[in-house]
DNA sequence: CAGATTACCGAATGTTCGGTCGGCTAACAA
DNA sequence: TTGTTAGCCGACCGAACATTCGGTAATCTG
């Protein structure tokens, strides 16, 4: 239980330990199906205590959904070589994101299962689809250079690709054997390169 | 509005249509997050009248998860070929699951968002796991034949396998331009084949 | 027509929900 | 020790929740 200590008056949690928790709770039963009452219990809290660190139930969502949000558009900007190509770009975005999402997994396990019931929710889907719009324009232009098949449809292989991405939140954790890096580098190879065994290989 | 015609007494909802109603509801505004007001008034019915129909929400539920799970388990029993090796099966069971899993879009849909609440989530996601327990044999059999790259874990491929398959609940609608078999192809070919332009191509 | 059958409704049930409020308590600085 | 700040709690509230029940309405069979 992370506390404040080294602040005036009487420590406590930090909005950062609190959000902690209370995200896990809403991975585990969904945001509508956890109740205020199951979060401060697994704070050792009382309900009423929760609005002291937050304005509500809704906060709590809205500052999960914007650290995932933040976590993932960072790696659009990342510019890893002015002179790359779009695919080696596009190789780069999947990687990283594969990363990014498992550093903080809880946060865009969540982001990725909202369904729009809130003006906060929205906000967050409208994110999603920008962020979505920006890959498949690497996805284009990636098929343009030649480096990615042209007889499927950029905008498919865009949402297969990160379909594929975001299914990891369904079963991977970090704690695991699988280590992040060694998960990102076979998930780039087996989209990029294929399943079945590389003549090569 | 589909209608019990032809049997006897006053005609109005059979069970298959309000299911329908009450899964488009439940995917739009997730089950937690969709109140029998919602239900009855998309049905236009009073909210009682549902219970002349089912026990309550969660039988509506069972149902749909029962309907997806039957779906996707006849895939797994159809048995093309006797004589055909472990990767031509892997692959007609994914290129069968894209096209379940177009034919029952809402129900499929459902069922991957359960997180295990009740007694009947918690039953789906244990017949969810044996679907994948029986995936993951077949691929480990292709592994073995030489047919997948040996180079990543079996498992990981399973995983990653159905992730993408799954992942198409996401977008994928199938009254737009894509065909469910143009899918299916598509799939098929850039997961077995890889994004990148093959040398043959 | 009568009687059976099925579908539906309004009003009310007890419960759970997110949220509020006034007051109490622990730790710091002075 | 005293004042200040921050953290916490029990009791409570109105609204929304799933569900029940007694009764009504529409349709078919004979």
């Amino acid at each position: 239980m992370h506390r404040n200590t080294g602040r005036v008056g009487r420590p406590g949690y930090d909005r950062d330990s609190l959000l902690e928790v209370a995200v896990a709770a809403f991975n585990e039963r969904g945001y509508d199906g956890t109740g205020m009452e199951e979060l401060a219990k697994r704070l050792g809290l009382s309900k009423s205590s929760i609005y002291h660190h937050v304005s509500g139930k809704e906060e709590l969502l809205g500052l999960a959904l914007g650290r995932a949000l933040d976590a993932l558009f960072a790696v659009l900007d990342e510019v890893p070589d002015a002179t790359a190509g779009a695919t080696a770009r596009l190789e780069h975005v999947v990687h990283r994101s594969v990363e990014v999402l498992a550093a903080e997994l809880p946060y865009v396990t969540l982001l990725l299962r909202v369904r729009g019931n809130s003006a906060v929710e929205r906000r967050a889907l409208d994110k999603r689809r920008e962020f979505d719009r920006r890959v498949a324009e690497l996805v284009t232009r990636a098929a343009a250079e030649g480096g990615v098949r042209a007889d499927v449809d950029p905008h498919l292989t865009s949402r297969l690709l990160f379909g594929t991405v975001n299914s990891l939140v369904e079963w991977y954790r970090p704690d695991g054997d699988l280590a992040v890096s060694a998960l990102a580098t076979a998930l780039t190879t087996v989209l990029f390169d294929g399943l079945r065994a590389a003549p090569g290989n």
